[in-house]
DNA sequence: GTACAATTCAAACGAACGTATGAAAGAGGC
DNA sequence: GCCTCTTTCATACGTTCGTTTGAATTGTAC
């Protein structure tokens, strides 16, 4: 059993702090007496509180980004649309119990998202626009940019409610099983997609 | 021109800052010098930040939800699915400037997020999830619930993501034609809405 | 073993925070 | 005028934060 390194300590004990506490909340000294190393280690391996969160976030979103083409490669041409969203919402579900870490970054630090998004998360975006543009034929480009915005916010939302869903619902894990969720989720995303366009016409993207 | 209290001030100026920054990163002074009240009449008027927030939260829901209640009312008993759905999502979206409060709220302090919901949002969800229900008859209480869920995701969301729109669209005030949003987030709504329920059973509420 | 780099450590820095205090100023009734 | 209650004010308290420093320790190659 080999010890972890104290740089992959630090970057496990923020994924779980920083997901469960919020990014602001979270002091350096919480990360690093919960990986049971010095304060200034953080400092001394990464540069500075938002350079690790950074590296957080990439370890994060890499193998996530990773999953999702390779879910979306492996995907017959004529698939139907749901199994496009699988293919979208999987990978995000699957990210173990740090799900909340998205939506924290999302908006409390807009600046450090876009960062990510811009060099993970774009390129996967405009494979998945092809996809189902491909399967939404009636769909003007302004229409489905608006539309993948809202996926996006049925995910994000979803990854972040689970504090809240636990204290509405009673259930102690609501997100426990990630199977029905991901059905449910699928099946409202397919409908909103296939949803009768709007007549307006918004500059997007 | 009556001078407005400084109460009033600290909360127009709180419900400003704290939409515009973050909760945890709008300080009590960046709050009082805005309002050009001395430091302390927070601590005199309300009796702590937490309870300025609460208090900058409730003013703002408190019309939202009398304004849906009042939209849902005046409704036909015939009135299609879209409809319902326009009285959801317009009163959130006519929430002048400050429209990031709710998501940042929701994400950064679901403890007093709570608190709302239960005083002040629990009560009309009753009221719009009697209307979905009565208009999707197939649906069950679980489905509707998740259904539901799905619905606040996107309207948060979409109230959340200016700054993210306006930085990856570059369209210096994405939500500025609001009935253009409006119609779009209704479709997509009713559309996820309207698709076949999935056959996993979930507990829910 | 010795030299050199990489890492860890305890300790401190200045800044910013929410909150509290007690005196000063203002408002209204008599 | 004076008394009382409300509101404002300057100032300070104690805490916590991210970051820095310089010495101690560990690891590694020769």
């Amino acid at each position: 059993m080999k010890e972890a390194s104290a740089k992959d300590r630090i970057l496990d004990s923020a994924e779980l702090l920083l997901a469960e506490r919020g990014l602001d909340a979270t002091s350096l000294r919480d990360i690093t007496s919960s990986a049971s190393v010095n304060l200034a280690a953080v400092n001394y391996h990464f540069r500075s509180k938002d350079e690790l969160i950074l590296a957080v976030f990439t370890r994060l979103v890499e193998p996530m980004t990773a999953r999702r083409l390779a879910l979306l490669d492996a995907l017959p041409g004529d698939a139907p649309l749901e199994d496009v969203l699988t293919c979208l919402f999987r990978p995000a579900l699957e990210m173990a119990k740090h799900k909340a870490l998205v939506a924290r970054m999302y908006v409390e630090r807009p600046d450090l998202f876009q960062r990510i998004f811009e060099t993970h998360l774009r390129p996967s975006a405009h494979r998945f626009a092809a996809a189902f543009s491909q399967r939404l034929p009636g769909l003007g480009a302004t229409e489905l940019g608006w539309r993948m915005h809202f996926l996006v916010g049925l995910m994000i939302h979803t990854l972040a409610a689970e504090p809240i869903l636990r204290a509405i619902s009673g259930d102690p894990a609501p997100l426990e099983n990630m199977d029905a969720v991901l059905a449910k989720l699928v099946a409202f995303g397919a409908g909103g997609l296939r949803a009768q366009p709007t007549l307006g016409e918004e500059p997007y993207a």
